[in-house]
RNA sequence: GGAGAGGUGGCUGAGCGGCUGAAAGCGACGGUUUGCUAAACCGUUGUAGAGACAAAAUCUCUACCCCGGGUUCGAAUCCCGGCCUCUCCGCCA
């Protein structure tokens, strides 16, 4: 959420952004009439009240005294009923207002390229060697069906298309991705582990952004009104909701493994083979909460931390600055981390890591207190550190041998029980 | 699921129709004293919104004692609904 005043002051700049982002947001025009009219309302409003307050202390003199009142208690009575009918006028505007601030999408940093959609991103860095095969290498469809750790079809029977059921040594492959993934994080980069609830409630979810804007992607629970959480940035972020968080604490890192809930509503029809478009993932997630001047190291160092993962397990990637038709509605700037996959023959997106500045924090009342003691929102990042589905098919695809098996990578050799080698059962 | 208790400022905790944005204590900050530390003493110590000012400083007003409604000239205080916390009982991984 942006601030009101930033909009009222600058509505050309909001506009130009909605503009850039390619957002379908609320109109800017009509928010700043909503606002003036909610503006002039609250003066009215707050002269009456200013009046019946006076009037209320004379009554409560005049009884002291032991006078009558009843004329100015009738004279009250009716700025009273006055306030209520502005209250009422109020009362209707506030949501509206509410509802289209919601819908306008945070400000692209400036260094963010101006463009329409993924094509306008820029590759700012690509990392390790194109490994060359002397067979050609099998999709992760393929491996994981020969290798019976990976079975899509039981999964379709229990739940549906884009679930997924690993088994045996695919099975401990995933836990063994996640449990390294969080070792290095808390280990190496300094993050707090948590294990946060995979259910969340509406307010949550309004909080980091995904709702009002996404709600037909999210799987909603009835009669509670909880969602799944689609992403562990949800409950982390909102952990600090409505806190002031004092100065020295600054910054805050966390990390969390949780699974994943999409509908990916408008998604049908891509990537429908294998796993890399699923309704239900693993992910660890990395988030931070930091004062606003350091954000944007911050944000070189989320990624620099999520990149790390990638590094270890010898897979090589590319680092895509988003362009502002590619970027998310609350982020200011993002970085996409692609994976190559051999087997696919493309890159894979396994991580986004974003700078939303306050737009976040803002919608949550997440504040600190700085230096001289003034209230300030923090600023608020996350980033993948890393998806699994798409890590697994990178490793899978990577790492297979012209037999079909799979060479587990060295780093993950310690979580894997021994586990060196993949092969074909029986 | 059943029964009860409760939600007040950074914290503890009083108030239970007007004198209360809210006692007292703790904490924090500033000062005096002190060779330093401690102690003692004095002072300060909420947030948000609207308006005034070109703007900042500042000033005025409004609101906020979990949230939302109601009663009343007037609500932290009374009534109703919701949320949350705690205790006891039942059930259960």
């Amino acid at each position: 959420m942006l601030d009101i005043n930033f909009i009222r002051n600058n509505p050309e700049k909001v506009k130009q952004a909605i503009a850039h982002k390619q957002e379908n947001a609320a109109s800017v025009d009509q928010l700043l009439e909503l606002d003036a009219q909610r503006r002039s309302l609250i003066h009215t409003c707050e002269q009456l009240k200013s009046r019946r307050n006076e009037k209320s202390k004379e009554v409560s003199e005049l009884k002291k005294r032991g006078h009558d009142a009843s004329g100015i208690i009738g004279e009250t009575k009716k700025i009273g009923d006055e306030i209520k009918s502005f209250e009422e006028k109020l009362n209707g505007l506030e949501p509206q207002i509410q509802n289209l601030l919601l819908r306008i999408p945070n400000i692209p940093a400036a260094d963010v390229p101006i463009g329409k959609d993924a094509n306008d991103n820029v590759v700012v860095k690509t990392w390790g060697q194109r490994k060359t095969f002397d067979f050609t290498p099998l999709p992760h469809w393929e491996l994981g069906h020969m290798l019976n750790i990976l079975d899509l079809e039981r999964s379709s029977k229990i739940t549906g298309s884009g679930f997924i059921l690993l088994k045996g040594p695919g099975a401990k492959l995933e836990r063994a991705l996640f449990c390294f993934m969080l070792d290095l994080h808390t280990r190496e980069h300094g993050y707090t582990e948590l294990f946060p609830p995979f259910l969340v409630n509406r307010t949550s979810m309004t909080g980091t952004g995904q709702l009002p804007k996404l709600e037909e992607d999210m799987y909603r629970t009835s009669p509670d009104d909880l969602f799944l959480v689609p992403t562990a940035e949800v409950p982390v972020t909102n952990i600090h909701r409505d806190e002031i968080l004092p100065y020295k604490d600054l910054p805050v890192y966390y990390t969390a493994y949780t699974p994943c809930f999409r509908r990916e509503a408008g998604s049908y029809g891509k990537d429908t083979r294998g796993i890399i478009r699923v309704h239900q993932f693993n992910k660890v997630e990395l988030v931070k909460l930091v004062r606003p001047e350091t954000s944007y190291d911050e944000l070189e160092s989320l990624l620099g931390n999520a990149e790390k993962v990638l590094q270890l397990l010898g897979l090589e990637y590319r680092v895509v600055k988003l362009s502002t038709g590619d970027m998310s509605f609350a982020a200011a700037k993002c970085y996409d981390i692609e994976v190559w996959a051999p087997g696919a023959d493309k890159f894979l997106e396994v991580s986004s890591c974003s700078n939303f500045e306050d737009f976040q924090a803002r919608r949550m009342n997440i504040r600190f207190r700085d230096e001289d003691g003034k209230l300030r929102f923090v600023h608020t990042l996350n980033g993948s550190g890393l998806a699994l589905p798409r890590t697994v098919i990178a490793i899978l695809e990577t790492y297979q041998n012209k037999d079909g098996s799979i060479t587990i990578p060295d780093v993950l050799q310690p979580y894997m029980g021994g586990i060196r080698i993949i092969a074909r059962q029986g």
